[in-house]
RNA sequence: GGGCCGUUAGCUCAGCUGGUAGAGCAGCUGACUCUUAAUCAGCGGGUCGGAGGUUCGAAUCCUCCACGGCUCACCA
């Protein structure tokens, strides 16, 4: 990017005048002593005579975001991770140094030495005794008010809007913090974290395009995981009882304000369970999180207030397509079904079996209302070929699905573990493969031959990581909790 | 992929029915030792997303393209 403008030669120009004079602007080395958030809690109360008395000297560190020149005097603002606090520069104090000031400009990273002091408007401010440059800015940060608001740069250029943007840095703080509860959670229920490979063979444990790569040396073409699902399940036939993973999917879909390629994923999986067991499991890891990291179980998301107190609402799939109307008498006459779903506006491309009209219908018609958290509970076998089938009804799977603002969050059910159950299902996936579906399952035979050594009863679920940070951070778009969204490339 | 909207100075934005580009902030020069949207005086800064077309004349109208946003479709 050859790009230049005035304002970044006359930022060169400095850069050119500090070396000239001897200062590499590059080359400081300084360890602050203080954040700045510390010391404005600190002092919060200190009165300018406690303040006088104490002589408080202090190093800190950071970027200077604003700058007010009196000619002998200088006021600017320097931001640090924590906050950011007000610095004030004196000819008579800095003497020669002052000069210097002259060559500073907003973005520099500089360090500070002072004295805490307060200013007449009872501003907390660092009178600077000494200061160094720690890195020159070569180019303008956006303007103070305004700030960065064009929505392509600020993902593009993810660290302008982190400089500018304080909440957005809070967000990706708030990410942290709500994974760090969520691994915390579980380790206290005696679960291992464990690193599967994200490089498949078969990719498989989800219905999804997958990315193809290939290995050189290997000769062979590889798939990025679409999910871990089949290697946990390996590990629960190895003895572990208790696993999860925390990490990246990769589907090769579309993008949208809900849709990122790549994803995080939180699988994971407990042995001598069921799915009932994991609804409440569910509600206890969600309002760990919430109070953790929110303090309060009710959230704001949209124009909606999310109640995470448990119990949760809890209806049966096929109960929430009556509730709408739809007719019990009709659900095995595809005519029929495929008429009643035409004539209430649902789009039914791809629906060409009972299952998935029944999941299309549902998609349009019940999910807009799952504001509040909702388990719905058991879904056609067609859908789940993971999953074991209902002892009393084996149209239908041991499953869950968990709905907040109208979007799926979480998904889970009690493990299929009989082979021979699992080889036909994914006998029929392939048959649905041969008829041009491209995301049905693919036959893992290693997988299989996993399942025939015996895997306990268990149960799974998947949680979006995504779409969970949304919801806590009052986020609309899944890009606004994903540091670097992907997109299409700058040039041609 | 479809529909709608957007792209003008480093940033945030004006720019009417077509007449050759503006503001604020940022920057530069100067004044100013308690300001915080500092103030005052002066100055510089543009491939108007790109390419074609219509026109005497295009930031403005038309076509195509690129990128982005929303949305629908697709999709956990």
């Amino acid at each position: 990017m050859e790009e230049t403008n005035v304002l970044i030669e006359q930022r060169l120009k400095k850069l050119d005048e500090l070396r000239r004079i001897g200062i590499d602007p590059y080359d400081g080395q300084f360890i602050p002593d203080s954040r700045t958030i510390d010391i404005l809690s600190k002092f919060k109360d200190a009165s300018q005579e406690f303040l006088e008395n104490e002589k408080i000297t202090v190093k800190v560190a950071g970027r200077i975001i604003a700058l007010r020149d009196f000619g002998k005097a200088v006021f600017a603002h320097l931001q640090d991770y924590t906050s950011k606090i007000q610095l004030y520069f004196r000819k008579d104090i800095l003497n020669e140094k002052f000069l210097l000031i002259k060559k500073l400009d907003i973005g520099d990273i500089i360090g500070v030495v002072g004295k805490v002091f307060r200013t007449k408007t009872n501003e907390l401010t660092i009178e600077v005794a000494d200061f160094l440059f720690l890195s020159k800015s070569l180019r303008p940060l956006p303007e103070k008010w305004h700030g960065l608001r064009d929505i392509e740069t600020r993902y593009r250029q993810r660290y302008v809007d982190l400089i500018v943007n304080p909440q957005v840095k809070e967000i990706f703080i708030k990410r942290s913090a709500i994974i760090k509860a969520i691994r915390d959670f579980l380790e206290q229920n005696d679960f291992i974290e464990v690193e599967t490979p994200m490089m498949h063979q078969i990719p498989g444990g989800a219905t999804a395009k997958p990315f193809l790569t290939h290995h050189n040396a290997l000769g062979i073409d590889l798939y990025l995981r679409i999910a871990p699902e089949l290697y946990l399940k390996r590990l629960l036939v190895g003895g572990y009882e208790r696993v999860f993973e925390l990490n990246k999917n990769f589907r090769n879909e579309g993008i949208s304000t809900r849709h990122n390629p790549e994803f995080t994923m939180l699988e994971f999986y407990i042995a001598y369970r069921d799915y009932i067991f994991l609804m409440t499991f569910t509600e206890e890891l969600f309002t760990y999180v919430a109070n953790r990291v929110l303090g309060t179980l009710k959230i704001p998301y949209g124009e909606h207030v999310i109640d995470l107190t448990p119990p949760w609402k809890r209806i049966y799939m096929m109960d929430a397509l009556y509730e709408r109307g739809l007719p019990e008498s009709i659900v095995s006459d595809q005519k029929a079904l495929l008429k009643w779903a035409k004539d209430r506006g649902v789009t039914l491309e791809n629906a060409n079996s009972i299952p998935k009209i029944l999941d299309e219908i549902f998609k349009e018609l019940v999910e807009p209302d799952l504001i509040q958290p909702t388990f719905v509970i058991d879904y056609p076998v067609e859908l789940s070929p993971l999953a074991k089938k209902k002892r009393d009804d084996p149209k239908f799977v041991e499953r869950f699905e968990l709905f907040i603002a109208s979007r799926e969050i979480a998904n889970a059910f009690s493990e299929l573990n009989d082979p021979i159950d699992q080889k036909e299902r994914f006998l029929k996936q392939l048959e649905a493969k041969s008829l041009g579906d491209e995301e049905a399952h693919w036959m893992d035979d290693d997988f299989i031959r996993a399942l025939e050594y015996g895997m306990p009863p268990a149960a799974g679920e998947g949680i979006g990581i995504d779409r969970l940070v949304m919801l806590f951070t009052n986020s609309p778009s899944i890009r606004d909790v994903i540091l670097f969204p992907q997109l299409k490339p700058e040039q041609p």
